[in-house]
RNA sequence: GGAGAGGUGACCGAGAGGCUGAAGGUGCUCGCCUGCUAAGCGAGUGUAGUGCUAAUCCCGCUACCGAGGGUUCGAAUCCCUCCCUCUCCGCCA
């Protein structure tokens, strides 16, 4: 969420930075001037007659007992239309309130002051490139056709819809090393382990920036209630409307859960397989730093990600994204996208954010400094690490062999009954 | 889900329509005092918005006693709705 000074102090810059998001709703920066100074103009004729009456409201007992009876009257007259004066107010000065509000909750994160300027993800810079590409003397396989059986794509599109699946024998259990592997990395990686709700209320989801622009993303119940996209979501929130002790920062958090969405607008977009699925599960990092340190922090998290690929032996690029492909929480983002064999491309399977004090103003997550009387917002970021389900695809199509069996990579194979090699 | 009791500052705990941003205590900070420590004495100690301002320092004003409405000239105090906690019952992994 933005801060109306800053958006006022450097609306050029702001301007700037909506533009190179491709952010078209522009006008809602003039609006927030509009808008602020309404409610600055009603606010101060609103405070001096709430003053005036407390003043007088405080020598109503006693013109009540020593008065005379003009007096009572007079006072009486005077406080009842000054009551219904500071009542007129309320309407509009609660309506200017609720406006400016929901303008500065719609606007898209900054940038940092190095992420790249580009139009979409055809601009992302590629940072960073890590083992080789395998080589294979057969053509290697699409992981839902390596997993026919243990990917059953059927029976979930029969429980639930389309992009819904059911793991079955060896991938299950794939499922379950990957993630016991991940999290137990992140632990000793200094994150502390969380059992999150994974669904949330209506504050939370407008706390890490989902709603209000995105509802129609999430599954909601019939409560208002909704399904966490992320981890993210909850984690984020662990500290809504608290005060940290600097001292206890940084706070790094972990946490293992499933995450639903609804894919809306991504019809026909990898319908094959389990790249995208309305339920997946994912392994997820949250810091809460001090503003000073994300940067640092930033990199030290995406690490932490790319550690995992690095263990199981998995190539891989780190791309930063431009401008113009970065998401709205965000203003630097580091994409982790890994090899994938079968379908001879790269996929992300890990987004590591620095979301700076943004989804700490929304969510009103500050700090306070050893002998600092301020409180701050402190800074958040997050990351997957990683992507479950994207990382059984990884790892399917990247140790595939000819004879239909899959190699599994040495750091699972203690979660996996020591097996070397799975048959499907 | 049913019955009851509650939700007040960092914490404990008063207040039951105006004198309460909130007694008293604890904690914390800074002074004083004291062989050291403890005790004692004094002062201070929330957040946000807004006005003034070079200032995120002062100072003024406004709001905040779980959240949101209502009654009233005036609400921490009365009424309504919701949320949460505790006790008992029911149900259950």
């Amino acid at each position: 969420m933005f801060d109306v000074k800053l958006v006022l102090e450097n609306r050029e810059k702001v301007l700037k930075n909506l533009s190179a998001r491709n952010f078209k709703e522009t006008e809602a920066v003039d609006k927030i001037e509009e808008f602020d100074s309404k409610r600055k103009k009603l606010l101060t004729e609103f405070e001096a007659a709430k003053s005036l009456q407390n003043s007088r409201s405080k020598e109503m007992p006693q013109v009540m007992k020593n008065g005379t009876e003009e007096e009572k009257a007079a006072i009486k007259n005077e406080l009842k239309l000054l009551s219904e004066k500071i009542k007129s107010f309320t309407p509009e000065l609660k309506k200017v309130e609720n406006d400016l509000n929901d303008l500065l909750l719609s606007i898209p994160n900054t940038l940092a002051e190095d992420t790249p300027i580009g139009k979409d993800e055809s601009e992302n810079v590629v940072v960073k490139k890590w083992g080789e590409k395998p080589v294979f003397d057969f053509k290697p396989l699409e992981h839902f056709d390596i997993a026919k059986k243990g990917i059953d794509l059927e029976r979930g599109a029969k429980l639930c819809g389309t992009r819904f699946v059911v793991y079955t024998g060896a991938i299950a259990a794939l499922e379950r090393a990957l993630m016991n592997y991940m999290m137990d990395c992140a632990v000793k990686n200094g994150y502390i382990e969380v059992i999150p709700p994974v669904i949330v209320n209506r504050e939370t989801m407008t706390g890490s920036g989902q709603l209000p622009k995105f509802e129609s993303d999430a599954y909601k119940t019939s409560e208002d209630l909704f399904l966490i996209p992320t981890a993210e979501v909850s984690l984020v929130n662990l500290h809504r409307n608290e005060v940290i002790q600097s001292s206890d920062l940084p706070l790094n958090y972990v946490s293992y859960t499933p995450c639903f969405r609804r894919e809306a607008g991504s019809y026909g977009k990898d319908t094959k397989g389990i790249i995208r699925l309305h339920q997946f599960n994912k392994v997820e990092l949250v810091k809460f730093t001090l503003p000073e340190k994300s940067d640092r922090e930033l990199k030290k998290l995406t690490e932490n990600a790319e550690s995992i690929l690095q263990g199981l032996g998995l190539h891989y690029r780190v791309v930063e994204l431009c401008s113009g492909d970065l998401g709205f929480n965000s203003m630097k983002t580091f994409d982790i996208e890994v090899w994938l064999p079968g379908q001879n491309c790269f996929r992300e399977i890990s987004s590591c954010s620095n979301t700076g004090d943004f989804q700490a103003r929304r969510a009103s997550v500050r700090f306070k400094r050893e002998n600092g009387k301020k409180t701050e917002f402190t800074h958040i970021l997050n990351g997957s690490g990683l992507a479950i389900d994207r990382c059984i695809v990884a790892v399917l199509e990247n140790y595939q062999q000819n004879d239909g069996t899959v190699i599994v990579p040495e750091v699972l194979r203690p979660y996996m009954e020591n097996k070397e090699v799975i048959t499907l």
